[in-house]
DNA sequence: ACGGGTATTATGTATGCACATATTCAATCG
DNA sequence: CGATTGAATATGTGCATACATAATACCCGT
């Protein structure tokens, strides 16, 4: 193999995908290893290493030490998407990025809250709706539950004008989360706030987050209808 | 600051992610440089870079040259997610993976596909669906539309038993590709091999694949209701 | 033949160094 | 005064080397 010269560990990656997209790599194929890579390109072994590490996150590899790298057979595994925060999304599109607080009570967790993160139904928590906007067209409609116990501060703000996201990002360091993505039926309140009809489909954004003491907030955005999500490969 | 032996870049990053999130480290903070963390943990720059490196690739850190690195504003910017296979995870909730041939077909683009990717409207398509289910029970309808040019020895496949997904693995070098997540009312098609009711709301990915000569394929896959794909942060 | 220990191999990671590059700040010149 | 230039700074990346670790292959003693 000719040896090509190649500058910093993404031109090493990229001629790797290439490699694979043209079939030269087969999936299933193993690949040489990093040391005669290293040589073929004319760069040290660490920068093959970088570039491999990298199509692996990216899921186009699998490598086991003594077993040698191979492209994958299933080329598609993992993808870094962008969770969208709601106003940088909005202004990033160019539009305006709307905010409109819908409803803020003291109350207990309904039960589904109440049976997803094992609350006692006395639990004291606080809810707060809100509506993004885009260019004042409804964009996504949030649903969100404070617990009181461990955000006790919430309930000095008000939402009226700052999103929750905001207050939350400024005032509480995240300990654990999860991101859960689906599709719902929207509810009346959602439809209503949406601008579309009760059990239309909504993309679904379920955050929550947890710290030390336990949960702290769980939130649902439903995106208006048509919504996509969308990332590369 | 009293130096901390740390081993490994692992450690690094979990110590960075628990100054972050006990707010030691606060959102916009700038935090001290590789250099310096570098003699507090004992250990080279190299590996606290490698450390922060991860971190600004998980959206809590972000970094610039010259500008130093800094608690991100906003806590959850990037997820890596687990695009899934479905026959592997199917087989990895430790449930028999069923596949089922619902149609095959050569036809033109329908209206929508045509449009989406700019196609003739006399182009020769293969069309397939199929479904996938999970100890039985259906899991997701697969709608998937090659375009003949680009591959024409899809036809000689007949994708009774094997997955058009796995069809393509094992014979097209993947080029570019796009994933796109969102949710959709179920047509009446879905709704009969998902077994529920039109215009239920459904979790949808599309995949589509390029070439240098153009579309290779684009699939709509249909979760059945309740479907969530879940990542942790 | 069999089971277990050991050598081999490929990747994983750490280190120290050098240089590249982006960005900011400040000094300088017209 | 304003624009340009240049120095300082922090991260980005590359290299050579060394050792760690996991997985496999192989050999050997019983």
């Amino acid at each position: 193999m000719t040896a090509v010269s190649v500058r910093g560990w993404r031109e090493v990656r990229d001629e790797a995908r290439h490699r694979i997209e043209g079939g030269i790599w087969k999936p299933g194929d193993r690949i040489p290893n990093e040391a005669e890579l290293a040589e073929e390109f004319g760069c040290a072994r660490a920068t093959v290493n970088r570039a491999l590490r990298d199509l692996a996150l990216h899921g186009f590899l699998e490598r086991r030490r003594r077993g040698g790298t191979r492209v994958s057979a299933t080329p598609v595994r993992r993808a870094v998407l962008d969770i969208p925060i709601i106003r940088q999304e909005v202004e990033g599109m160019g539009a305006a990025h709307g905010y409109r607080l819908l409803e803020r009570k003291r109350c207990g967790p309904s039960p589904r809250v109440r049976d997803a993160h094992g609350l006692a139904t006395g639990e004291e928590m606080l809810r707060v709706r809100a509506l993004h906007s885009a260019d004042g067209r409804p964009w996504v409609h949030e649903d969100r539950w404070f617990r009181i116990a461990s955000v006790p501060e919430v309930l000095d703000a008000d939402f009226g004008a700052l999103s929750a996201n905001e207050w939350l990002v400024r005032n509480v360091p995240l300990v654990r989360g999860e991101i859960e993505l689906g599709a719902v039926a929207a509810s009346a309140a959602e439809a209503a706030a949406l601008g579309t009809e009760p059990g239309a489909a909504l993309f679904l954004i379920r955050r929550t987050t947890w710290n030390a003491k336990g949960l702290i907030t769980t939130v649902r955005l439903t995106h208006a209808p048509g919504y996509r999500m969308r990332t590369t490969l």
